[in-house]
Parts: C-alpha cells; structure tokens; sequence
RNA sequence: GUGGAUGUAGCUCAGUUGGCAGAGCCCCUGGUUGUGGUCCAGGUGGUCGUGGGUUCAAGUCCCAUCAUCCACCCCA
C-alpha cells in the first residue's frame, strides 16, 4: 500500500490498548493531584515567542534550538510551547490570580513540543504530567511537591527511581559563583571539548550536565556550588532536606545537579530511573521564585515539576503495545446481524440496552460466524442475532457467550431480561 | 547538528554464488443451509522505501536519496 501521508517525525498515534494504559495512569494521578490540593489547568498550546525566550532563557537548547516557531501573516511570531512552567506563570497573572489568598497550586496533563532528534523515549510531541505551586516560598513546600513526585509515581507503580536534589543559590549568591566556575574554566580551557567551550561564556552552570569525562574530572576539582550559596540559600536547603527525611522521602544529594532552563534557584531536583540505558530522567523540577516577577507580576516565589508521560511508560512496561494485536474496546452486548433489515431491527434493539450498557451493533454484512468470532474478540459477554425469523417474530437470539447457551427473548423483554443476566 | 543500524504482504520476518517473490500471524470464505474462543481446507493481499547504474537477468551488486530505529548532544 502506498500510504500518501505519514505522521510527523517524532509524533505518536496512541490508541486502542496503549490509549487505556493512558487513561489508567490519567485517573490515578487525578486522583493524587487532587489529594495534594491541586486543580487542573490548561492553557492554549501557542504562546508568543517571547514567553520562552524570556522565561526558559536564550543560552538554553530548548530556546536555541528545539522550539517550533513560525510567524502569523501579521508578523507576530508564536511558539508551541516546550514546556508549561511559562504559560501556568502567565495564566496566573493574567487572570489576576495574584488576588487569590494561600498558595495557588495547579496541576496539567497535556502535549509539550521541542524540535530534537527523536529516539527511544524522546518525542518532538511528547505529554507530561506536572505542577505548579505559586506563591510560597517555604522550604517544606519543596519537600512536599518532591514527595508528590513521587506519589505519582507510586501511583503507577513504577519503581526503581532515585530523587536527586540540589541547591543552585539565588540571585545574592549564584552570580559569584558562576563568575568563579567561568574563571576556572577559562583557565583550564583545554579540557574542555571545543564544542562545549561556547557554553562557558553563556551558560558555565550547564558545563555540570556534560557527560563527557574530561570535564566531569575537571569540575569534581572544583568548589560544589552548596558550598558557596548564601547563609539564607543554605537554611532553605537544609530544612529542604530534613522535611524530606521526615517525609521520608529516599533521595540523594547531587551537587552537579544544575537544570537547563534559566528560571530555577534554589532547589533543583530530578528523578531518574536507576535500571535501563533508555532516557533514565522521568521528572524534572524546581524553585523558580523570580519568574512571576520577570513575567510582570509582583515577587512571588513559586516551585514546579513535570514528568514525562511516555518516559514514564516505558519505564513501566517495555513491551510496546502493537496495534495489529491490541483488542478494540470492549463492549457487554455484541448484535450480529443478517442483511439490512436485520441491522435496522439491531439498532432500535440496542437503543434500548444503551441507557444501562455497551453494546456494539455489527454493520460489516459479513457471515454469522465471522460476526460471533468479533463478538469474542470485543469481550462481549451476550451475543444478540437477528435475521428473517427474529424481525418476523419480533424477539432476538440471546447468547450467553461464556455458557454457550442461546435462548430467544420478545424484543418487549429485552432490557428485563439483559439486566437480569448482567446484574445476576 | 554528529555517528551507527535497518527498509520485502496490514504486522513480525525469511529470501542461498544475481535466475519464477515466500512463511507465520492478522483478515475473508468454506467445513457447520444462521453462531465465538480450538481444529482443518482454501483465498485476498507485494511499485521488494524511492531514483539512477552494472548485467542477458537485480529483492540480492554499486551510487544517490528518503524514511524509521538506536546512540551522541541535550532533555521529559
């Protein structure tokens, strides 16, 4: 078959089997958003360019080179959104949230795009799940938005993470020490790769996620940024991490754990699972107390996190669901029906079982058995057949398709007789 | 942006020194004049990713190109 149009490179279709593992993970982490006192929110996918490049911060991959721009026929340049920390943050002023007593927590499900390479867990439209607390800027919030991390992930019972945490210090302390690291990198240039060294004049904080060796050996030389961050930064980490123990929440501290986006201070923290070469970070998060302010708004300190969907799946469950074997969905009552008016007389007949169950009337005109074979597949329980004798006597054949055993039922006595069946 | 692997039926894949394009699964029909899960028989389905080249002859060899996957970079 010559297919004429293709999905996207680094899209998905998600459907059938795969679809339900979706619903199932969405409905328990509702379930737990809800409990930590979250609310949905959703907020449009087109954002204009500037929010990311002001919020996330030119210098990062995502502003310089994973964002799906483009221009609209007035000149105005709009992106889809990488992430949703920047668009909760303008949601929130603009709707004057800022009025809103206590801290306002919301909690999103919903598509990010980046322009990467795709690979095994890395999408140009992937999904997350994750929060935003906006408006306080208590220590023990940190712990508990970690922990909530990691309820959700307990929620799908997925194992085998570490949380990772960090303080990268805040606009009193975090300068001096990126000046510090710059300087030490500038002395100590050739060990770093050339392709890297641009990274030292924008971003020398980002040098920590570099894997390569030469400069992970170069960087353990020098002082760890918790050592240098100011006696308030320090007193916020420190009761950060006791919370945690209190919580008991298992994490390590990583000192080198700095984040890609521009906004974050203080508390930096990532999951990532232990075991698999695939992509092992599953969450990512922080305190962004300066971002409100930057987007406009008064200061107002505020902390988020998400975690990737399909990460999170993958992690779950290696199997990939194939969709020539994946069932369709299941339905409680199956009408197979013989010729046109048979389907007609099966309609009528399922509309009056629709009110109290599923049921899937077989328009396909294929032969009985190839219709009762459908019926099994879908997990029908009973299956109805109608053909000349039934519209002539007005009543239906009723299969009870684990027992085999088959009885005629008045259409009158349809509904009686199918909850009877299926309540019993 | 860099590197590696793979492209043959809807899916998973065989295809020998270059010589008639195959299997399993799925699907359809029949065995059962109107009935499922098992079984048996038959059947539908292919521009061999695309475009060039070599050759009497290319799925197979060569070149280019596209796509997918994997890894790097980075991130969710």
């Amino acid at each position: 078959m010559n297919i004429k149009y293709r999905r996207l490179k680094g899209t998905r279709d998600i459907m059938l089997e795969e679809i339900e593992r979706w619903h199932w993970c969405e409905a328990r982490w509702t379930e737990v958003l809800a409990r930590y006192g979250y609310g949905e929110i959703r907020t449009p996918v087109i954002e204009p360019t500037d929010l990311f490049l002001r919020s996330v911060g030119e210098g990062t991959d995502i502003v310089d080179k994973e964002m799906y721009t483009f221009e609209t026929k007035g000149g105005e340049s709009l992106t889809l959104r990488p992430e949703m920390t920047a668009s909760v943050v303008r949601a929130y002023l603009e709707n004057g949230l800022i009025r809103q007593p206590g801290t306002i927590k919301f909690y999103y499900m919903a598509p990010m795009f980046r322009h990467d390479r795709p690979q095994a867990g890395r999408y140009r439209q992937f999904h997350q799940v994750g929060l935003e607390a906006i408006g306080s800027g208590s220590p023990v919030l940190d712990a508990e938005v970690i922990q909530t991390a990691m309820a959700l992930f307990e929620a799908v019972d997925a194992r085998g993470l570490m949380v990772k945490v960090n303080s990268i210090g805040c606009p009193e302390c975090k300068p001096a020490y990126v000046k510090d690291l710059r300087v030490f990198l500038q002395e100590n240039i050739e060990s770093v790769p050339v392709n890297m060294r641009s990274r030292i004049d924008v971003n020398p904080l980002r040098m920590y996620d570099a894997k390569d060796e030469g400069v992970q050996e170069l960087l353990a030389g020098f002082k760890p940024i918790t050592d240098s961050i100011c006696d308030a930064c320090r007193e916020h980490y420190e009761i950060v991490l006791a919370t945690l123990r209190e919580l008991d929440v298992p994490h390590e501290e990583d000192p080198t754990l700095v984040r890609g986006l521009d906004y974050y201070c203080r508390t930096t923290f990532e999951i990532t699972a232990t075991a698999g070469r695939k992509q092992s970070s599953l969450c990512g998060g922080g305190r962004y107390d300066y971002l409100v302010e930057q987007c406009g708004g008064p200061a107002t300190p505020a902390i988020g996190f998400s975690i990737g969907i399909e990460r999170t799946l993958l992690h779950l469950n290696d199997d990939p669901v194939d969709p020539q074997r994946s069932r369709q969905s299941q339905v409680d009552i199956y009408v197979a029906c013989k010729g046109l008016d048979a389907q007609r007389y099966g309609f009528v007949s399922a509309d009056i079982l629709r009110g109290y169950c599923r049921v899937e009337v077989d328009t396909s005109d294929r032969s009985l058995k190839a219709q009762a074979k459908s019926a099994n597949l879908r997990r029908a329980r009973f299956l109805l057949t109608v053909g000349e004798d039934e519209i002539r006597n007005d009543n239906l054949q009723m299969k009870n398709l684990d027992t085999g055993e088959q009885k005629p039922v008045a259409r009158s006595q349809l509904l009686a007789a199918v909850r009877e069946v299926l309540e019993g």
